[in-house]
RNA sequence: CGGGGCAUAGCGCAGUCUGGUAGCGCAUCUGCUUUGGGAGCAGAGGGUCGCAGGUUCAAAUCCUGCUGCCCCGACCA
Protein backbone atom coordinates (compact mmCIF):
# COMPACT_ATOMS: atom_id res chain seq x y z
CA UNK A 1 0.00 0.00 0.00
CA UNK A 2 1.13 3.10 -1.01
CA UNK A 3 1.06 6.34 1.01
CA UNK A 4 1.63 10.47 0.71
CA UNK A 5 4.30 11.01 -1.73
CA UNK A 6 5.95 13.36 -0.03
CA UNK A 7 9.18 13.95 1.57
CA UNK A 8 12.08 14.50 4.32
CA UNK A 9 12.69 16.28 7.80
CA UNK A 10 14.47 17.19 10.43
CA UNK A 11 14.83 15.36 12.88
CA UNK A 12 12.63 15.67 16.25
CA UNK A 13 13.41 18.45 17.72
CA UNK A 14 10.60 21.43 18.64
CA UNK A 15 12.47 24.54 17.10
CA UNK A 16 13.98 24.88 14.03
CA UNK A 17 17.48 23.31 14.53
CA UNK A 18 19.62 25.91 13.54
CA UNK A 19 17.18 28.71 14.52
CA UNK A 20 19.12 32.49 15.05
CA UNK A 21 17.07 32.48 18.26
CA UNK A 22 20.82 32.53 19.32
CA UNK A 23 21.20 35.95 18.12
CA UNK A 24 19.16 36.94 21.28
CA UNK A 25 22.44 36.02 22.81
CA UNK A 26 24.66 38.30 20.27
CA UNK A 27 25.13 36.24 17.28
CA UNK A 28 24.47 37.87 14.20
CA UNK A 29 23.79 35.89 11.09
CA UNK A 30 25.83 37.38 8.66
CA UNK A 31 25.86 36.01 4.86
CA UNK A 32 29.61 36.80 4.56
CA UNK A 33 29.64 34.12 7.33
CA UNK A 34 26.89 31.65 6.24
CA UNK A 35 26.62 28.68 3.71
CA UNK A 36 24.62 29.91 0.66
CA UNK A 37 25.83 28.57 -2.71
CA UNK A 38 23.87 30.83 -4.90
CA UNK A 39 23.67 29.62 -8.74
CA UNK A 40 23.53 32.46 -11.03
CA UNK A 41 22.69 30.34 -14.05
CA UNK A 42 20.38 27.38 -14.21
CA UNK A 43 21.43 24.08 -13.93
CA UNK A 44 20.50 22.06 -17.18
CA UNK A 45 18.94 19.46 -15.13
CA UNK A 46 16.58 21.54 -13.37
CA UNK A 47 12.89 21.04 -15.57
CA UNK A 48 10.27 22.59 -12.88
CA UNK A 49 10.74 26.12 -11.42
CA UNK A 50 10.71 24.80 -7.72
CA UNK A 51 13.51 22.37 -8.84
CA UNK A 52 15.39 25.18 -10.75
CA UNK A 53 15.10 27.73 -7.67
CA UNK A 54 16.04 25.25 -4.96
CA UNK A 55 19.35 24.54 -6.68
CA UNK A 56 20.13 28.08 -7.39
CA UNK A 57 18.87 29.49 -3.85
CA UNK A 58 21.56 26.78 -2.35
CA UNK A 59 19.02 24.80 -0.60
CA UNK A 60 19.64 21.48 -1.72
CA UNK A 61 22.59 19.44 -3.54
CA UNK A 62 21.94 16.47 -5.33
CA UNK A 63 23.49 13.42 -4.38
CA UNK A 64 22.56 10.88 -6.38
CA UNK A 65 19.31 10.55 -8.30
CA UNK A 66 16.12 11.15 -6.17
CA UNK A 67 18.20 11.94 -3.20
CA UNK A 68 19.27 14.94 -2.01
CA UNK A 69 21.59 17.16 0.81
CA UNK A 70 19.76 19.83 2.34
CA UNK A 71 22.16 22.57 2.54
CA UNK A 72 21.53 25.42 5.18
CA UNK A 73 18.85 27.70 3.66
CA UNK A 74 16.20 24.48 2.16
CA UNK A 75 16.67 22.85 5.84
CA UNK A 76 15.59 26.27 7.90
CA UNK A 77 12.50 26.13 5.17
CA UNK A 78 11.98 22.35 6.05
CA UNK A 79 12.69 23.11 9.46
CA UNK A 80 9.56 25.68 9.52
CA UNK A 81 7.51 23.30 7.75
CA UNK A 82 7.70 20.57 9.95
CA UNK A 83 7.35 23.04 12.74
CA UNK A 84 3.76 23.91 12.01
CA UNK A 85 2.78 19.92 11.01
CA UNK A 86 4.12 19.13 14.27
CA UNK A 87 1.81 22.01 16.38
CA UNK A 88 -1.04 21.34 14.73
CA UNK A 89 -0.75 17.29 14.82
CA UNK A 90 -0.10 17.95 18.61
CA UNK A 91 -3.31 20.43 18.71
CA UNK A 92 -5.09 18.03 17.04
CA UNK A 93 -3.98 15.34 19.46
CA UNK A 94 -1.62 13.23 18.15
CA UNK A 95 1.23 12.18 20.31
CA UNK A 96 5.10 12.80 18.48
CA UNK A 97 7.32 9.46 18.72
CA UNK A 98 10.30 8.90 16.61
CA UNK A 99 10.71 5.26 14.36
CA UNK A 100 13.53 3.98 12.75
CA UNK A 101 14.57 4.11 9.69
CA UNK A 102 15.48 0.87 9.23
CA UNK A 103 12.95 -2.38 9.64
CA UNK A 104 13.06 -6.18 9.65
CA UNK A 105 11.67 -7.96 6.94
CA UNK A 106 9.81 -9.97 9.37
CA UNK A 107 7.38 -7.40 10.20
CA UNK A 108 6.15 -6.71 6.82
CA UNK A 109 5.82 -10.87 6.22
CA UNK A 110 2.90 -9.90 8.70
CA UNK A 111 0.90 -8.12 6.93
CA UNK A 112 1.97 -9.80 3.98
CA UNK A 113 3.24 -6.76 2.43
CA UNK A 114 6.65 -8.05 2.16
CA UNK A 115 6.03 -9.92 -0.73
CA UNK A 116 3.89 -7.70 -1.88
CA UNK A 117 5.56 -4.25 -2.25
CA UNK A 118 7.65 -4.93 -5.17
CA UNK A 119 10.98 -2.97 -6.13
CA UNK A 120 9.75 0.36 -4.58
CA UNK A 121 11.16 -1.35 -1.49
CA UNK A 122 14.87 -1.24 -0.65
CA UNK A 123 16.08 -4.01 0.44
CA UNK A 124 19.23 -4.75 2.59
CA UNK A 125 20.62 -7.23 4.45
CA UNK A 126 22.98 -6.80 7.29
CA UNK A 127 26.61 -8.88 8.34
CA UNK A 128 24.43 -11.38 10.05
CA UNK A 129 22.61 -11.97 6.46
CA UNK A 130 19.42 -10.95 8.06
CA UNK A 131 17.21 -9.34 5.58
CA UNK A 132 15.83 -5.35 6.51
CA UNK A 133 14.66 -2.92 4.45
CA UNK A 134 14.71 1.17 4.23
CA UNK A 135 10.82 1.93 5.41
CA UNK A 136 8.48 3.17 2.42
CA UNK A 137 6.10 3.61 5.10
CA UNK A 138 5.45 2.78 8.47
CA UNK A 139 2.13 1.09 9.46
CA UNK A 140 3.87 -2.17 10.80
CA UNK A 141 6.19 -0.78 12.84
CA UNK A 142 3.53 1.38 14.74
CA UNK A 143 0.90 -1.43 14.54
CA UNK A 144 3.75 -3.42 16.42
CA UNK A 145 4.31 -0.64 18.95
CA UNK A 146 1.05 -0.56 19.58
CA UNK A 147 -0.12 -4.35 20.22
CA UNK A 148 2.89 -4.07 22.59
CA UNK A 149 1.79 -2.00 24.99
CA UNK A 150 -1.98 -0.83 24.38
CA UNK A 151 -4.78 -4.03 26.02
CA UNK A 152 -7.91 -1.99 26.89
CA UNK A 153 -10.46 0.00 25.05
CA UNK A 154 -9.93 2.28 27.52
CA UNK A 155 -6.64 3.43 26.40
CA UNK A 156 -8.09 4.75 23.11
CA UNK A 157 -8.22 6.72 21.15
CA UNK A 158 -4.55 7.25 20.20
CA UNK A 159 -2.80 9.11 17.36
CA UNK A 160 0.46 8.55 17.22
CA UNK A 161 2.70 10.21 14.94
CA UNK A 162 6.42 10.87 13.94
CA UNK A 163 8.22 12.86 10.97
CA UNK A 164 11.15 10.70 9.23
CA UNK A 165 12.72 9.79 6.52
CA UNK A 166 11.49 7.19 4.06
CA UNK A 167 12.51 6.07 1.02
CA UNK A 168 11.03 4.36 -2.16
CA UNK A 169 13.35 3.51 -5.02
CA UNK A 170 10.92 5.31 -7.87
CA UNK A 171 11.69 4.05 -11.12
CA UNK A 172 11.66 7.48 -11.93
CA UNK A 173 12.60 10.29 -9.45
CA UNK A 174 12.00 13.92 -10.72
CA UNK A 175 11.07 16.73 -10.10
CA UNK A 176 13.99 17.41 -7.20
CA UNK A 177 12.05 16.95 -4.18
CA UNK A 178 8.94 16.44 -5.42
CA UNK A 179 9.58 13.35 -6.58
CA UNK A 180 12.57 12.38 -4.62
CA UNK A 181 13.55 8.96 -3.82
CA UNK A 182 14.41 9.28 0.17
CA UNK A 183 11.92 11.77 1.02
CA UNK A 184 10.59 13.14 4.80
CA UNK A 185 7.43 12.09 5.13
CA UNK A 186 4.80 13.12 8.74
CA UNK A 187 2.55 10.01 8.98
CA UNK A 188 0.21 9.61 11.84
CA UNK A 189 -1.65 6.56 12.69
CA UNK A 190 -4.44 6.43 14.73
CA UNK A 191 -6.05 3.53 16.69
CA UNK A 192 -9.77 3.14 17.86
CA UNK A 193 -12.38 0.72 18.62
CA UNK A 194 -15.13 0.88 16.24
CA UNK A 195 -15.01 2.82 13.16
CA UNK A 196 -16.83 5.42 14.28
CA UNK A 197 -14.14 6.20 16.71
CA UNK A 198 -11.86 6.08 13.48
CA UNK A 199 -13.86 8.41 11.43
CA UNK A 200 -13.42 10.75 14.34
CA UNK A 201 -9.80 10.34 14.38
CA UNK A 202 -10.03 11.26 10.82
CA UNK A 203 -12.10 13.91 10.85
CA UNK A 204 -9.30 15.27 13.06
CA UNK A 205 -6.89 14.69 11.18
CA UNK A 206 -8.71 16.57 8.45
CA UNK A 207 -8.70 19.30 10.05
CA UNK A 208 -5.78 19.39 11.31
CA UNK A 209 -4.30 19.66 7.70
CA UNK A 210 -6.67 22.08 6.67
CA UNK A 211 -4.52 24.22 9.29
CA UNK A 212 -1.53 22.88 8.23
CA UNK A 213 -2.02 24.08 4.61
CA UNK A 214 -3.64 27.08 5.47
CA UNK A 215 -0.96 28.49 7.87
CA UNK A 216 2.00 27.44 5.41
CA UNK A 217 -0.15 30.16 2.89
CA UNK A 218 -1.76 27.51 1.00
CA UNK A 219 -4.95 26.89 -0.55
CA UNK A 220 -5.52 22.92 -0.25
CA UNK A 221 -8.50 21.16 -1.20
CA UNK A 222 -9.33 18.01 -0.02
CA UNK A 223 -10.44 15.84 -3.14
CA UNK A 224 -11.86 11.94 -2.79
CA UNK A 225 -9.03 9.72 -3.44
CA UNK A 226 -9.26 5.63 -4.46
CA UNK A 227 -9.89 3.66 -1.16
CA UNK A 228 -8.63 0.89 -2.31
CA UNK A 229 -9.92 -2.51 -1.34
CA UNK A 230 -11.91 -0.89 2.07
CA UNK A 231 -13.85 1.24 0.15
CA UNK A 232 -16.23 3.94 1.60
CA UNK A 233 -15.41 7.41 1.48
CA UNK A 234 -12.82 7.70 3.91
CA UNK A 235 -9.71 8.91 2.29
CA UNK A 236 -8.82 12.40 1.00
CA UNK A 237 -5.57 13.81 -1.42
CA UNK A 238 -5.22 17.70 -0.07
CA UNK A 239 -4.17 19.18 -3.33
CA UNK A 240 -2.87 22.73 -3.79
CA UNK A 241 -3.42 24.43 -7.00
CA UNK A 242 -0.20 25.16 -8.88
CA UNK A 243 0.03 25.93 -12.62
CA UNK A 244 3.20 23.06 -12.88
CA UNK A 245 1.19 20.86 -10.81
CA UNK A 246 1.46 17.09 -11.71
CA UNK A 247 -2.19 15.80 -12.35
CA UNK A 248 -5.12 17.18 -13.51
CA UNK A 249 -8.00 18.15 -10.65
CA UNK A 250 -11.36 19.72 -10.79
CA UNK A 251 -13.17 21.13 -8.12
CA UNK A 252 -16.10 23.47 -6.96
CA UNK A 253 -14.68 27.04 -6.73
CA UNK A 254 -16.32 27.88 -3.44
CA UNK A 255 -13.81 25.59 -1.90
CA UNK A 256 -10.70 28.33 -2.35
CA UNK A 257 -12.79 30.76 -0.46
CA UNK A 258 -14.14 28.71 2.27
CA UNK A 259 -12.31 29.70 5.95
CA UNK A 260 -9.97 27.37 7.59
CA UNK A 261 -11.20 26.10 10.54
CA UNK A 262 -10.28 28.09 13.73
CA UNK A 263 -7.27 27.55 16.28
CA UNK A 264 -9.44 27.23 18.83
CA UNK A 265 -11.20 23.85 17.52
CA UNK A 266 -12.43 21.68 19.65
CA UNK A 267 -10.89 18.62 18.44
CA UNK A 268 -12.82 16.27 21.18
CA UNK A 269 -16.33 17.75 19.59
CA UNK A 270 -17.74 14.98 17.08
CA UNK A 271 -20.21 16.34 16.08
CA UNK A 272 -18.76 19.83 15.34
CA UNK A 273 -15.98 17.67 13.76
CA UNK A 274 -18.53 15.90 11.45
CA UNK A 275 -19.84 19.21 10.52
CA UNK A 276 -17.20 20.85 9.48
CA UNK A 277 -16.22 17.64 7.40
CA UNK A 278 -18.76 17.55 5.84
CA UNK A 279 -19.10 20.93 4.85
CA UNK A 280 -15.17 20.74 3.37
CA UNK A 281 -16.40 17.31 1.31
CA UNK A 282 -19.70 18.91 0.57
CA UNK A 283 -19.08 20.19 -2.79
CA UNK A 284 -16.96 18.52 -5.59
CA UNK A 285 -13.98 18.36 -5.79
CA UNK A 286 -11.68 14.79 -7.55
CA UNK A 287 -8.19 14.34 -9.10
CA UNK A 288 -8.13 12.61 -12.83
CA UNK A 289 -8.20 9.40 -11.68
CA UNK A 290 -11.29 9.63 -9.82
CA UNK A 291 -12.90 12.42 -11.94
CA UNK A 292 -16.49 12.05 -12.67
CA UNK A 293 -17.94 14.10 -16.01
CA UNK A 294 -21.57 14.44 -14.57
CA UNK A 295 -20.71 15.14 -11.12
CA UNK A 296 -18.58 17.94 -12.36
CA UNK A 297 -21.06 19.05 -14.94
CA UNK A 298 -23.41 19.62 -11.84
CA UNK A 299 -21.58 21.95 -10.51
CA UNK A 300 -22.48 25.40 -11.91
CA UNK A 301 -20.60 26.58 -15.19
CA UNK A 302 -19.29 29.77 -13.33
CA UNK A 303 -18.25 27.50 -10.41
CA UNK A 304 -16.41 24.89 -12.36
CA UNK A 305 -12.31 25.10 -11.44
CA UNK A 306 -10.08 22.63 -13.71
CA UNK A 307 -6.30 22.97 -12.67
CA UNK A 308 -3.72 21.25 -12.48
CA UNK A 309 -2.65 20.14 -8.53
CA UNK A 310 -0.13 18.98 -6.33
CA UNK A 311 -0.81 16.02 -3.64
CA UNK A 312 0.97 17.42 -0.66
CA UNK A 313 -1.16 15.24 1.76
CA UNK A 314 -2.90 12.08 2.24
CA UNK A 315 -5.23 10.73 4.60
CA UNK A 316 -6.67 7.45 4.81
CA UNK A 317 -9.40 5.24 6.81
CA UNK A 318 -8.10 1.41 6.41
CA UNK A 319 -9.60 -0.64 9.25
CA UNK A 320 -8.50 -4.00 10.52
CA UNK A 321 -6.47 -4.48 7.53
CA UNK A 322 -3.24 -4.14 9.62
CA UNK A 323 -4.51 -5.01 12.94
CA UNK A 324 -5.89 -8.21 12.12
CA UNK A 325 -3.13 -9.94 10.55
CA UNK A 326 -0.93 -8.73 12.75
CA UNK A 327 -2.88 -9.14 15.93
CA UNK A 328 -3.24 -5.84 17.57
CA UNK A 329 -6.39 -6.48 19.53
CA UNK A 330 -7.47 -4.35 22.94
CA UNK A 331 -10.48 -5.63 25.15
CA UNK A 332 -13.68 -3.97 24.56
CA UNK A 333 -16.10 -2.93 27.36
CA UNK A 334 -17.64 -6.23 26.77
CA UNK A 335 -14.08 -8.12 27.64
CA UNK A 336 -14.01 -9.06 23.76
CA UNK A 337 -11.20 -8.86 22.23
CA UNK A 338 -11.37 -7.13 18.85
CA UNK A 339 -8.92 -5.61 16.19
CA UNK A 340 -8.38 -1.80 16.37
CA UNK A 341 -9.79 0.29 13.63
CA UNK A 342 -6.92 2.33 12.03
CA UNK A 343 -6.03 4.88 9.69
CA UNK A 344 -3.15 6.32 8.58
CA UNK A 345 -2.27 10.21 7.71
CA UNK A 346 0.40 11.94 5.47
CA UNK A 347 2.05 14.54 4.55
CA UNK A 348 5.58 15.10 2.87
CA UNK A 349 7.55 17.62 3.92
CA UNK A 350 10.63 17.69 1.48
CA UNK A 351 7.73 17.40 -1.29
CA UNK A 352 6.04 20.70 0.50
CA UNK A 353 8.92 22.56 0.19
CA UNK A 354 8.80 22.33 -3.43
CA UNK A 355 5.67 22.52 -3.37
CA UNK A 356 5.24 25.63 -1.93
CA UNK A 357 7.97 27.41 -4.38
CA UNK A 358 5.65 26.19 -6.96
CA UNK A 359 2.94 28.18 -5.82
CA UNK A 360 4.98 30.95 -4.61
CA UNK A 361 7.84 32.46 -7.07
CA UNK A 362 8.38 35.21 -9.96
CA UNK A 363 10.66 35.51 -12.47
CA UNK A 364 13.34 36.67 -9.98
CA UNK A 365 12.69 33.77 -7.71
CA UNK A 366 11.34 32.47 -4.80
CA UNK A 367 8.79 34.65 -2.33
CA UNK A 368 8.20 32.60 0.86
CA UNK A 369 5.13 33.21 2.45
CA UNK A 370 6.29 34.50 6.30
CA UNK A 371 5.48 31.27 8.10
CA UNK A 372 8.07 29.40 6.16
CA UNK A 373 10.52 31.65 5.18
CA UNK A 374 14.43 30.86 5.84
CA UNK A 375 14.32 34.43 6.78
CA UNK A 376 11.85 36.67 7.20
CA UNK A 377 13.84 39.48 6.81
CA UNK A 378 16.79 40.31 4.77
CA UNK A 379 19.19 43.25 6.03
CA UNK A 380 21.33 44.45 2.56
CA UNK A 381 23.94 46.80 3.65
CA UNK A 382 24.55 48.17 0.34
CA UNK A 383 27.86 49.94 1.27
CA UNK A 384 30.04 46.95 3.45
CA UNK A 385 32.89 48.48 4.53
CA UNK A 386 30.54 51.85 5.81
CA UNK A 387 30.74 52.13 9.47
CA UNK A 388 27.48 54.24 9.50
CA UNK A 389 25.62 51.14 7.43
CA UNK A 390 27.00 48.72 9.36
CA UNK A 391 26.04 50.45 12.54
CA UNK A 392 22.12 50.72 11.12
CA UNK A 393 22.13 47.10 9.79
CA UNK A 394 23.21 45.33 13.16
CA UNK A 395 21.23 47.74 15.42
CA UNK A 396 17.62 46.69 12.91
CA UNK A 397 18.98 43.23 13.21
CA UNK A 398 19.20 43.31 16.97
CA UNK A 399 15.74 44.77 17.04
CA UNK A 400 14.13 42.58 14.57
CA UNK A 401 15.82 39.04 16.27
CA UNK A 402 14.26 40.45 20.09
CA UNK A 403 11.20 40.34 17.80
CA UNK A 404 11.71 36.56 17.33
CA UNK A 405 12.21 37.03 13.27
CA UNK A 406 14.52 35.05 11.36
CA UNK A 407 17.09 37.75 10.17
CA UNK A 408 19.92 37.54 7.29
CA UNK A 409 22.20 40.21 7.52
CA UNK A 410 24.01 40.55 4.08
CA UNK A 411 27.46 42.07 4.92
CA UNK A 412 29.24 40.77 1.85
CA UNK A 413 31.27 42.74 -0.05
CA UNK A 414 29.12 42.80 -3.13
CA UNK A 415 27.52 45.58 -5.45
CA UNK A 416 24.21 46.22 -4.29
CA UNK A 417 22.85 45.02 -7.68
CA UNK A 418 24.05 41.75 -6.65
CA UNK A 419 22.54 42.15 -3.29
CA UNK A 420 19.52 42.56 -4.42
CA UNK A 421 19.26 39.39 -6.61
CA UNK A 422 20.43 37.33 -4.08
CA UNK A 423 17.49 38.59 -1.98
CA UNK A 424 15.21 38.44 -4.59
CA UNK A 425 16.00 35.04 -5.38
CA UNK A 426 16.22 33.43 -1.39
CA UNK A 427 12.96 35.41 -1.16
CA UNK A 428 12.81 36.63 2.55
CA UNK A 429 9.08 38.34 2.29
CA UNK A 430 10.76 41.51 3.43
CA UNK A 431 14.18 43.29 2.29
CA UNK A 432 15.44 46.79 4.60
CA UNK A 433 17.97 48.36 2.04
CA UNK A 434 20.47 50.16 4.09
CA UNK A 435 21.96 52.83 2.33
CA UNK A 436 24.36 56.10 2.55
CA UNK A 437 22.41 58.13 0.70
CA UNK A 438 19.26 57.14 3.12
CA UNK A 439 21.07 57.25 5.93
CA UNK A 440 21.85 60.51 5.70
CA UNK A 441 18.44 61.42 5.90
CA UNK A 442 17.51 58.91 8.74
CA UNK A 443 15.71 56.33 6.32
CA UNK A 444 15.80 52.98 5.06
CA UNK A 445 14.14 51.47 2.13
CA UNK A 446 11.75 49.06 3.27
CA UNK A 447 10.67 46.32 0.37
CA UNK A 448 7.83 43.37 0.25
CA UNK A 449 9.04 40.75 -1.47
CA UNK A 450 5.86 39.29 -3.22
CA UNK A 451 4.85 43.18 -4.36
CA UNK A 452 7.96 44.67 -4.60
CA UNK A 453 6.59 47.57 -3.09
CA UNK A 454 8.98 50.09 -1.15
CA UNK A 455 8.93 53.09 0.75
CA UNK A 456 11.35 54.96 2.52
CA UNK A 457 11.00 54.88 6.40
CA UNK A 458 13.01 55.97 9.11
CA UNK A 459 14.67 52.42 10.55
CA UNK A 460 12.41 52.89 13.70
CA UNK A 461 9.25 52.66 11.28
CA UNK A 462 10.73 49.50 9.19
CA UNK A 463 10.75 47.60 12.43
CA UNK A 464 7.27 48.67 13.58
CA UNK A 465 6.28 48.16 10.08
CA UNK A 466 7.45 44.20 9.81
CA UNK A 467 6.37 43.52 13.25
CA UNK A 468 2.93 45.48 13.09
C1' C B 1 11.51 -1.17 -17.57
C1' G B 2 10.80 0.70 -23.14
C1' G B 3 12.29 5.13 -26.13
C1' G B 4 15.56 9.44 -26.61
C1' G B 5 19.67 12.44 -24.99
C1' C B 6 23.90 13.99 -22.29
C1' A B 7 28.89 13.26 -19.72
C1' U B 8 35.05 18.51 -21.52
C1' A B 9 37.43 23.61 -15.03
C1' G B 10 32.81 24.92 -9.42
C1' C B 11 28.37 26.30 -13.04
C1' G B 12 26.70 26.92 -18.28
C1' C B 13 28.82 25.56 -22.83
C1' A B 14 32.07 25.21 -27.65
C1' G B 15 35.51 21.78 -29.71
C1' U B 16 33.86 15.52 -31.68
C1' C B 17 31.18 15.12 -38.16
C1' U B 18 36.75 15.97 -40.90
C1' G B 19 42.22 12.67 -35.11
C1' G B 20 47.46 16.69 -34.58
C1' U B 21 49.88 19.91 -27.44
C1' A B 22 42.40 22.03 -23.97
C1' G B 23 38.89 26.64 -25.32
C1' C B 24 34.84 30.51 -24.12
C1' G B 25 31.41 32.98 -20.57
C1' C B 26 30.32 33.13 -15.45
C1' A B 27 32.52 31.98 -10.77
C1' U B 28 37.46 32.00 -7.91
C1' C B 29 42.38 34.68 -6.63
C1' U B 30 45.63 39.52 -7.19
C1' G B 31 45.82 44.77 -8.46
C1' C B 32 43.59 49.39 -10.01
C1' U B 33 39.09 51.86 -11.06
C1' U B 34 33.91 51.60 -9.93
C1' U B 35 29.84 51.56 -6.18
C1' G B 36 21.41 51.63 -5.49
C1' G B 37 19.44 46.28 -9.84
C1' G B 38 24.16 40.29 -11.00
C1' A B 39 30.52 46.56 -12.92
C1' G B 40 35.25 47.74 -16.11
C1' C B 41 40.39 46.96 -17.20
C1' A B 42 44.84 44.08 -16.44
C1' G B 43 46.77 39.61 -14.69
C1' A B 44 46.58 34.58 -12.35
C1' G B 45 45.07 29.74 -10.75
C1' G B 46 42.03 25.63 -11.91
C1' G B 47 40.70 19.99 -16.42
C1' U B 48 43.70 11.97 -15.67
C1' C B 49 37.92 15.60 -21.58
C1' G B 50 32.80 9.90 -16.89
C1' C B 51 35.49 4.79 -16.56
C1' A B 52 37.94 0.57 -19.04
C1' G B 53 39.75 -1.53 -23.30
C1' G B 54 40.86 -1.13 -28.64
C1' U B 55 42.53 1.31 -33.51
C1' U B 56 46.52 4.90 -34.73
C1' C B 57 52.94 7.75 -35.16
C1' A B 58 49.09 10.59 -32.56
C1' A B 59 42.40 10.05 -29.53
C1' A B 60 38.14 14.86 -26.06
C1' U B 61 37.49 13.43 -31.32
C1' C B 62 37.16 6.82 -34.35
C1' C B 63 35.51 1.54 -32.39
C1' U B 64 33.76 -1.82 -28.22
C1' G B 65 32.09 -2.44 -23.35
C1' C B 66 30.66 -0.25 -18.78
C1' U B 67 28.92 3.56 -15.35
C1' G B 68 26.35 7.92 -14.05
C1' C B 69 22.78 11.68 -14.94
C1' C B 70 18.60 13.98 -17.59
C1' C B 71 14.02 13.95 -20.60
C1' C B 72 9.35 11.28 -22.59
C1' G B 73 6.37 7.07 -21.42
C1' A B 74 4.81 3.31 -18.14
C1' C B 75 4.71 3.76 -12.62
C1' C B 76 3.24 7.03 -8.30
C1' A B 77 -2.36 2.50 -2.09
Amino acid sequence: MRCWRLSCAPRACDLPCDSPRSSLSGAVMRLSRYFLPILKENPKEAEIVSHRLMLRAGMIRQETAGIYAWLPLGLRVLNKVTGIIREEQNRAGAVELLMPTIQPADLWRESGRYDAYGKEMLRITDRHEREMLFGPTNEEMITEIFRGYVRSYKDLPLNLYHIQWKFRDEIRPRFGTMRSREFLMKDAYSFDLDKEGARHAYNAMFTAYLRTFARMGLKAVPMKADTGPIGGDLSHEFIILADTGESAVFCHSDYLSFDTPAADTDFGDRAGLQQLVDRWTSLYAATEEMHDEAGFAAVPEDRRLAARGIEVGHIFYFGTKYSEPMNAVVAGPDGQLRPVHMGSYGIGPSRLVAALIEANHDEAGIIWPDAVAPFNVAILDLKAGDSATAAACEDLYRQLSARGLDVLLDDRDERAGGKFATADLIGAPWQILVGPKGLANGQVELKRRATGERELVSPADAVARICG
